[in-house]
DNA sequence: TGACATTAGTGTCTCTCACACACTAATATA
DNA sequence: TATATTAGTGTGTGAGAGACACTAATGTCA
């Protein structure tokens, strides 16, 4: 905290940058904004902004988000911050970042009256990005992999009733390998946060039974400490 | 990032606040310091300050550890950053909490030129902290045991030779529950990062084989992605 | 000098979980 | 009715986690 140390300094901003998350089939895909004004002007960003007089961190992290997608209660978790003096031509900025789970079925990619640009990429083909986005955004893709596997974060990219294969197929996408089906199945059915609605669905082949992620029996593990093990 | 929004403010600053752990017998400890200036004038605070002109927020915090302990290439890591806009009555001020490893036989206190107080003090025992240090500090500690349970963050705290009881009083100290010796030392064999030196200790009861930490064996660990499983 | 207090050091068994692995079932369509 | 497509199902093996109790080496004190 400060002391009789050297005084504060004034020319400082704080901004927040948003990483949001989406799935798309077989693809991890990040919203991604072109900016219209330098600097980079053209070259594509993170969706992000200064916070507020009186507005929280966290607040303006989701006012960005909603924003952009017109959701509001989605998975959002801070994930770190970035104060290097050289990072924003402009002057000082430090920028917190936060990323967001979006499930593909609610984003609206809020109508764009805004006259930005703004749509989403596959992660793995996204264009060369403004600031040390790329950077934001590497780490956040890494942060990502590693809370899919100790909790049910990735739960959040899907639609509230889904099958066994579209949740085996996100988890493969954003750890970007293959699983094995039984050893998937096995795990979640000991979970038992899963129950399966009446319904089945389907497109080509076998039609597949429908589930509904039961935030019910997943409380319930959680307070006894246990965590999704992928 | 900044687009066309609103603009940004100026009445905001950003510090930098660490959570420096240490190790004293069989007690976690954490460094404070006596406030000597309103606002919580004599209330007890975490180290921190604003940040400099050109200066990285690592930088920062290092520069805010070295000053209190005079020790300089530690274990930092960033922490988490807070905003909440009512966490500092002077103003809006966002603070970028980094936690510290400090091996107790390094820690030399730096000695009080300054005039305020600094003492350590065990975690368990620490008297009311002055803005929302409290929160960081219960943080930084949930971190740490965390940290401890899949890396090997925990011997930054000892000195450069130790025993495994050493050893196992620190991760007992941190998680705050009794660990089994066998299991704790058949780990470790199996890890194969301590290597034996030719020389024991003994202080009551039976001397005790010191052991180094071999920064060697476990760098090739890392590449393969092993962790530190306790 | 020998009993005692104190701390260091050592193996085994059981259970759970991770991982590897291949076939049958249900539907749509040609 | 054959074929393509996706869903769904069980077992065996190996590694690691956790429970558990005694012997070894030293210092101290009667």
């Amino acid at each position: 905290m400060p002391s009789a140390d050297r005084g504060p300094r004034t020319d400082l901003q704080v901004t927040v940058d948003v990483v949001i998350f989406s799935i798309a089939g077989t693809a991890l895909q990040v919203l991604l904004i072109e900016r219209g004004l330098p600097p980079f002007e053209g070259r594509w960003a993170l969706p992000g902004g200064f916070i507020r007089e009186g507005e929280d961190l966290e607040q303006a992290a989701l006012r960005e988000l909603e924003e952009e997608t017109g959701v509001r209660d989605v998975y959002l978790e801070q994930l770190y911050t970035f104060g290097d003096p050289q990072r924003d031509p402009r002057g000082r900025v430090v920028t917190v970042a936060y990323y967001a789970l979006v499930a593909a079925d609610r984003t609206t990619l809020a109508a764009s009256t805004d006259a930005r640009a703004a749509r989403w990429w596959a992660v793995a083909e996204h264009p060369p990005l403004a600031f040390d986005h790329e950077h934001i955004l590497t780490y956040a893709v890494e942060r990502l992999r590693n809370k899919l596997e100790y909790t049910t974060v990735g739960f959040q990219l899907l639609p509230r009733r889904f099958t066994l294969s579209d949740l085996q197929r996100l988890y493969e996408a954003i750890l970007g390998r293959p699983l094995d089906k039984r050893n998937f199945r096995r795990k979640l059915a000991l979970l038992g946060i899963l129950k399966p609605v009446k319904a089945r669905r389907a497109e080509r082949g076998r039609p597949a039974q429908l589930y509904e992620f039961s935030a019910r029996e997943f409380s319930k593990l959680k307070d006894v400490g246990i965590i999704f093990p992928f």
